[in-house]
RNA sequence: GGAGAAGUGGCUGAGUGGUCGAAAGCAGUUCUUUGCUAAAGAACCGAUCGCCUAAAAGCGAUCCGUGGGUUCAAAUCCCACCUUCUCCGCCA
């Protein structure tokens, strides 16, 4: 949630910014809701500081005497009241924080302008994109496909977006966790290995509730979601605590699979391993001050940039617009890599800068040189999403013999230089 | 899954239904003193929300695992749930 003292001093400022935003929101009525909210904690705070009074000196009184007696019906009256006030108090409350809770987060300035997918900027590339030629296909299309990323075999034990990995391509996909891991690591993030079944109140900390409810599967019995992203439990990890000043910057990495039902985004550009419903990434995850967040993120994305030029893969950076941002974000970084055989660009990760948005509904802060508790702020970025990366290595390394070369970097850990089946 | 015990402030740990935000100790901050990387003494030392402020101070409300209930009044009594520990059973 943002800064409610920010919108109530100006409300104006607030309301362009999140109009830049492609959700819809209602600034007017969280205002309402708030003085309403304010007006009944007056009226409630004044009649139970008057009970308490009472009380007080009710107290003092033996018990059953005749002023004690007198002061027990006064105290029922005054009981009734408070508790009367109270509720209404609480009720407005709630409402205040139902609406309150909705309002996404302010894209910050540096954010452009923008509706759409198009309107996001790209603000840097490396890398040659490779051109076409006749051996080059999109990954499905290679011959043993089917052989080492089984779809069929996984719509039997499961349903459609649940591959098997076989033979040297779950190796292949072991490698990559591993090589994603230690690089993080050796650029100072701490590895974890967290939950991947998360509880309500996480998933409303980060934000994926109430926003993207239908996007997590659910375990209605206990109460929990499969994880759509590390993000979340590694997030969660500090929850509800009080940070020593001197523990930020603090940066983790952690490896899941993550779990996304994507209900209604299937088409035909979404074949093979673009999109699946169950798949392995290492998460990035930093907590930071308010004054080096940004900072935090370019290196947040540096970092990520770092892996797919060890892998030698083309991409693309893109500077996301405000309309195309998420809910909770302030900044977004989306990493495109270029798939040679699709010759399409493809997703593989995103950083982002989610200011105090997750940290003040997530009550993640930390204690200032004065000893004051001060909202940290939180980023994450994919390093990386493990599918596409590895669609990309397929196409843009596959070699007239159906062969698939490895990078260098993959060479030492899967002990052979290509992989064919 | 069965049987017990327990959940209090950063930590340890008192607490009789009303004067308890809560003793005490530790840790922490500031100060005093002693010439020596330390000791002693003193004061301060929780969070959230609201009112008032330019801000602070100040005032008020709330918080003793969570949520209900009893009562004029609950950390204290009752119920449910959660978590932890011990014992038994089962199990990767």
């Amino acid at each position: 949630m943002i800064d409610i003292k920010r919108l109530r001093d100006d409300p104006e400022a607030v309301r362009s910014a999140l109009a830049r935003k492609k959700f819809s929101f209602d600034l007017d009525t969280v205002l309402e809701l708030d003085a309403q909210r304010r007006t009944a904690i007056v009226a409630a705070e004044q009649a139970k500081s008057e009970q308490n009074a009472a009380n007080k000196t009710m107290a003092s009184l033996a018990k059953g005497s005749p002023e004690f007696l007198e002061k027990v019906t006064e105290m029922k009256t005054l009981s009734a009241r408070a508790k009367e006030l109270e509720n209404s108090c609480r009720d407005a409350e709630e409402a205040f924080q139902k609406a309150f809770l909705s309002l996404p987060n302010l894209p910050d300035p540096s954010v452009p302008d923008g509706r759409e997918e198009c309107d996001n900027v790209v603000v840097s590339e490396w890398g040659k994109c490779l051109p076409a030629a006749p051996y080059r296909v999109p990954h499905w299309d290679i011959p043993w496909f089917a052989k080492a990323i089984d779809f069929g075999r996984g719509v039997k034990a499961t349903g459609a977006g649940f591959p098997f990995y076989v033979g040297d391509m779950a190796r292949l996909v072991r490698a990559l966790i591993h090589l994603f891991l230690e690089t993080a690591r050796r650029n100072g993030y701490e590895e974890v290995l967290p939950p991947i079944l998360v509880n309500e109140a996480s998933a409303t900390a980060t934000g994926q509730l109430p926003d993207k409810e239908g996007q997590m599967y659910a375990d209605t019995n206990e109460g929990l979601y499969l994880i759509p992203t590390a993000e979340v439990p590694v997030t969660n990890f500090y929850r509800d605590e009080i940070l020593p000043a001197d523990a930020l910057p603090i940066c983790r990495c952690a490896y899941t699979p993550c779990f996304r039902r994507e209900a209604g985004s299937w088409g035909s550009h979404v074949r093979g391993l673009n999109r699946l419903h169950q798949f392995d990434k290492v998460e990035l995850v930093k907590w930071t001050d308010e004054t080096s967040s940004f900072d935090e993120l370019e290196r947040l994305r540096n970092d990520v940039e770092g892996i797919l030029q060890a892998l030698d893969l083309p991409y693309r950076v893109l500077l996301m617009c405000a309309g195309d941002i998420g809910f909770p974000h302030a900044k977004q970084y989306d990493l495109e890599v270029h798939a040679a055989g699709q010759d399409r660009w493809l997703e593989v990760s995103s950083c982002s800068n989610f200011t105090d948005f997750q940290a003040r509904r997530a009550g993640i802060r930390y204690r200032d040189k004065d000893g004051k508790p001060r909202v940290v702020h939180t980023l994450n970025g994919s390093g990386l999403a493990i599918p596409r990366v590895l669609a990309a290595l397929l196409e843009n390394n596959l070699q007239p013999d159906n062969s698939v070369r490895l990078p260098k970097v993959l060479q030492d850990f899967m002990g052979q230089d290509s992989i064919q089946f």
